[in-house]
DNA sequence: TATTATAGTGATCATTTGATCAATAAGAGA
DNA sequence: TCTCTTATTGATCAAATGATCACTATAATA
């Protein structure tokens, strides 16, 4: 381990246990150091899942097995019975990470007119940054590297087909301008909604990599955020669809 | 490698050709086939810090000292003849990217009240995103991983202290508001300039990561980001130095 | 042309690390 | 208590990979 990993574990890395805590039970083997505790494929599958998330949040996915297998008190060897190779443990961490974190209702929310625009973004990216904004999510979005491309794009075209698109959609509607459906959205105005989410998620880069943001709650800086955006994108739609 | 790389390479690698034209000079032995082309020190180190920026920029910084050499049509143990390890050689890949790009003369363009802040806005991020957003430096900044940590760090602390500071400062100018001598830049202020620079910087990571993006040119995107963040920012600048 | 400093190489070492497999033992059911 | 299924392990393999070193060949200089 280099300095430079010295200095990230100290800063950015919080101090907790990952071990799995081992539940002591008589043992027909007393004096066997390494004592087994057995469980069901289904909850070790899981343990092993949660602890990947942890560890390769924490180190990156260059993490080696040998590691992962010790942090969670079990061998090397026990990994590769459950899963065929690590980067299969690794798509499951993906999917454990990011799959799972997005709310159907948020879409409804977003398109739900018997609210104020700025009511549903305020609700919305307090709820959406609350599920996401968190060491885990940040850190292996970051570090996923070479690997991660897929994943990325993945969750950029999330974000476009069911926020996006959806913001630009009800921009239009509060303006009495045209609807997407006989105008689609043009190149411009989704680069502004771009614009807008990019500068909310670059809070979070700024809280787990930067690593000087101590504050647990963003909602002054998101509240400002859509402020400054549904004050200033209007006259700019307006202006993009004149021509 | 596995699909996944696969997929990338298809979408995202441009076509070059990344080993050095080996100039064809009269040989001695002209058997041989490994003919050595001898350069000076100074030159050779270039070639190879040129060539790492590349390789590393496309496969990541887990891409291997063998393939790299490969690449530069030298052996692998040449490397080591100029520098001492591999993360000798990441080091340096990171000083080549990022430290040379700034140019001292946009804290002064900022800064010029002469002009007005719009016009030097779209100037500045003009500049700075031709000088940025290009293959290399996008994807080493995303795949630079757990290493590049106080890169990343850096950069931020770059770009806070010389670009965010003077914006800040600049816009509470031009709305007659109190000089942040006498009253310091608010957090919800530099919220609001981290975010409308994140906006821009999300650009970047569309076209080099999502790979979807074939503009060459983000002189409207950006010009739109400048016009919503100058339309919006002011009132809620106020409202914040209000309280 | 001969000398010499040194750029450059091939072979090889040593470690890391993903993956395999025969052997072991926990724990449920008879 | 015995049996049997299978979760679990330690030993080990094989490939990848950073790093080393004795040797080779180039080109500047005398």
């Amino acid at each position: 381990m280099g300095p430079i990993l010295k200095l990230l574990s100290l800063r950015c890395v919080p101090k907790e246990i990952y071990s799995v805590p081992q539940t002591k039970q008589p043992m027909k083997n007393k004096n066997r150091k390494n004592a087994r505790i057995r469980l069901s494929r289904k909850e070790r599958e899981q343990q092993i899942i949660d602890g990947a998330v942890r560890y390769f949040a924490e180190v990156g996915f260059g993490g080696q097995t040998r590691e992962l297998a010790r942090r969670l008190g079990i061998s090397q060897s026990l990994l590769f019975r459950y899963f065929p190779t690590k980067d299969d443990i690794v798509k499951r961490v993906y999917e454990e990470v990011y799959l799972r974190r997005w709310r159907p209702e948020w879409e409804i929310l977003l398109s739900d007119r018997s609210r104020s625009l700025s009511d549903r973004l305020n609700q919305f990216y307090h709820e959406y940054t609350n599920a996401i904004f968190e060491f885990e999510w940040v850190r292996i979005l970051i570090f996923s590297g070479i690997k991660g491309v897929t994943l990325y794009q993945q969750y950029l075209k999330l974000i476009h087909d069911k926020v996006l698109d959806r913001i630009c959609t009800e921009l239009r509607a509060e303006q009495n301008l045209p609807d997407p459906k006989q105008t689609p959205i043009t190149e411009r105005e989704m680069d502004l909604a771009w614009n807008f989410h990019g500068g909310i998620f670059y809070i979070g880069i700024r809280k787990f990599i930067y690593g000087t943001e101590k504050r647990e709650n963003f909602k002054a800086a998101i509240k400002d955020s859509i402020a400054v955006f549904l004050a200033g994108a209007p006259s700019v739609f307006k202006s993009i669809l004149k021509k």
